[in-house]
DNA sequence: ATGCAGATCGTCT
DNA sequence: GACGATCTGCATC
């Protein structure tokens, strides 16, 4: 069953949590690939200095400000994509950042596009993931939620979750202490224990 | 196991 | 003009 615009109409801090065990699906032309959450967290925007909408509004995130649901897609140290999706109450730029899936199928096509056959590093990281399941700018502002979308979730069995501190956010004094980081309880593809 | 340098470019000040 | 919500390979302990 796909995650309705309504499961991303919340505090993303509560839909993140709920995110744990759900399964992303990519549909390309080369084939499709599918990977349960198992590590994501969450930016809060205006009150979040660790967030890109901190600062408000400009090009860069402007998908915050549309629909909850769709893909915040966004290239880090000029190599690297990260795929976020929106969430939070109206008007709230809020989102979640994926960053590791246990990989459940098309595991060769992810070994090719990763170029390894390990499957514990196929996508234990925001980049991995993006690279395993050919995430790019092109995702801009996709709809998750559409029935055609070529990238989308499904709801997946429950899993036990833990919280901890969001990596690679020191420069944020304000919320860098804060627990909004979920991971799926032992798992070995998590980007880190 | 831990540490560090380098790659590489769009975005924002 | 500076700096990343990162990853990899190579060095060292």
């Amino acid at each position: 069953m796909i995650l309705p615009r309504s499961f991303f109409e919340r505090d993303a801090r509560e839909a993140a949590r709920a995110l744990i065990g759900s399964v992303l699906v990519r549909r390309s032309p080369e084939g499709e690939t599918r990977g349960a959450v198992v590590e994501c967290e969450a930016y809060l925007g205006r009150i979040d200095d660790a967030a890109h909408s901190y600062r408000g509004k400009t090009e860069r995130v402007r998908a915050l400000y549309g629909p909850k649901g769709c893909a915040y897609v966004y290239l880090i140290y000029g190599m690297y994509w990260c795929l976020n999706i929106s969430a939070g109450a109206p008007d709230a730029p809020e989102c979640i950042l994926l960053r590791a899936l246990e990989p459940v199928s098309g595991l060769e096509l992810m070994g090719l596009r990763r170029g390894t056959g390990d499957g514990r590093k196929l996508c234990s990281g925001p980049g991995k993931l993006c690279a395993a399941m050919d995430v790019t700018k092109e995702l801009y502002g996709a709809d998750l939620c559409s029935p055609d979308s070529p990238l989308f979730l499904e709801s997946g069995a429950p899993r036990e979750t833990e919280a901890s501190r969001r990596i690679g956010i020191d420069y944020a004094v304000l919320r860098r202490d804060e627990l909004w980081r979920y991971t799926a309880k032992g798992s070995p593809f998590v980007s880190r224990p």
